[in-house]
DNA sequence: TTGAAAGCGCTAACAT
DNA sequence: ATGTTAGCGCTTTCAA
């Protein structure tokens, strides 16, 4: 078997078979600034027959640009994140850009290794899904300039983008839902203690608590972190307790 | 609030500031080639100072490398695939490569439009988990000579590299318990109709059907597309027509 | 309307 | 051991 080697057609050889320079390519292709029509037509049909597409290394440095934006997220396997995944996808898809994928295991060292990569690669945005609400990295992007959106996390004292979902306002919701059932007794599993949401839900439930003037007690609250495993652990907890909890979560 | 522009620090600072050239800065960065350990030293410290990291885009220019693989699959959030796009993104992030993930959607169209832009990129290498079986840019991507692999999708003529699991084998093994538990109309719901595997499953049921000389009735084969509604449809089906399948594929 | 030249930031071949 | 030069492929002044 011999391999064809066929090297990538660059604006060169487009400019050599249409008999301009090379700039000339340039603007003809872009469609911007003034090209006489007959070169313009030229132009096209002989990228057209050579296949020509321009590298987007090559534009990409030229104008600081990669069409690309970076997402950081716990773990895709992670059932929460997929749906996710898809929706940014489908947004940049009709934009033509592209996604890049992260999984930073809910680890800090991990994160900041990921981001220090991801800047190196100059991507035009970041989606910061997983990082710890105390994360220094988040204040040198801010610094660096890079325009970034928090998802589902806030940082705890700088003040960033955020996309998230009213997380005090749900745990109350499932609450009042509850309580309205007759139960009393009503037990939380904690998320991860650096993850913004976690807090703001362990919030809802106690201030939905207090306001049905139940008492948040010690025995009914336990830590998870958001894993199948420790969901199970903490359910046997509570069994193990002779406690039938109300809520999961 | 008065933004702090910090523009990215190249290697021509870091040159500057150690007083070398910048090619001798890329040497001692890279570590290989004659620099003395003295002037290394300094180089390095230099760059540590400036927080210096050399742009992937410009080395990706100069090497015509990109250190990012392109991941063409149907659906992120069908969740046969999240686990394969963690699997695949680890062992990439061991190498410092990124994962490029595009949703597919089972169109043709779609898929061969975001092969073309993905040859822009210059992806070090693809993996394609949805491409149909007489897909034409299948053809051209091997005449490029971008490295890709097929995974769980053959090729219906090229040959390519291929990652798959043992469809027929699999569904005859299924069909062999269902038979070994006494049932014996066994009906199928088949995949895509461009999917190999879906064909190579129906394959494992059909040759199964026949080894315990059971007859493959239309009736009890339907068609799907990988769908939850198409799931629930052809099952509905079944119960209409007053059968109760013992399997559903 | 077109082309020549410069430059994005880097690495490698080739002097020195 | 270090520096000079060229060039990856493109876009954008600027000049013609």
């Amino acid at each position: 078997m011999s391999v064809v080697i066929r090297p990538k057609v660059t604006i060169r050889e487009v400019a050599l078979a249409s008999g301009v320079a090379r700039s000339t390519v340039s603007k003809a292709l872009a469609g911007k600034a003034y090209v006489r029509p007959e070169t313009k037509t030229r132009v096209i049909e002989a990228a057209r027959r050579l296949g020509y597409r321009a590298s987007s290394l090559a534009r990409g440095l030229r104008l600081q640009q990669t069409w690309s934006v970076g997402l950081l997220l716990a773990d895709v396997s992670n059932p929460f994140f997929p749906d996710i995944v898809r929706g940014i996808e489908d947004l940049l898809w009709s934009r033509e850009f592209n996604l890049i994928v992260c999984n930073t295991d809910y680890r800090k060292d991990k994160e900041a290794a990921y981001l220090r990569h991801l800047l190196d690669r100059q991507l035009d945005g970041l989606i910061l899904a997983s990082t710890a609400s105390d994360s220094d990295e988040v204040l040198q992007l801010q610094e660096q300039g890079t325009p970034f959106v928090m998802l589902n996390r806030r940082h705890k004292s700088v003040s960033t983008d955020y996309v998230g979902m009213d997380n005090e306002g749900g745990v109350r919701a499932t609450i009042a839902h509850l309580h309205a059932l007759g139960h009393r007794r009503i037990g939380f599993i904690k998320g991860r203690a650096d993850s913004s949401a976690a807090e703001e839900r362990f919030q809802g439930y106690r201030s939905a608590m207090r306001a049905f003037g139940l008492s948040v007690e010690d025995r009914h609250v336990t830590q998870g972190d958001y894993s199948i495993e420790s969901g199970r652990d903490a359910a046997a907890h509570f069994l193990r307790a002779g406690e039938l909890p109300g809520i999961r979560l």
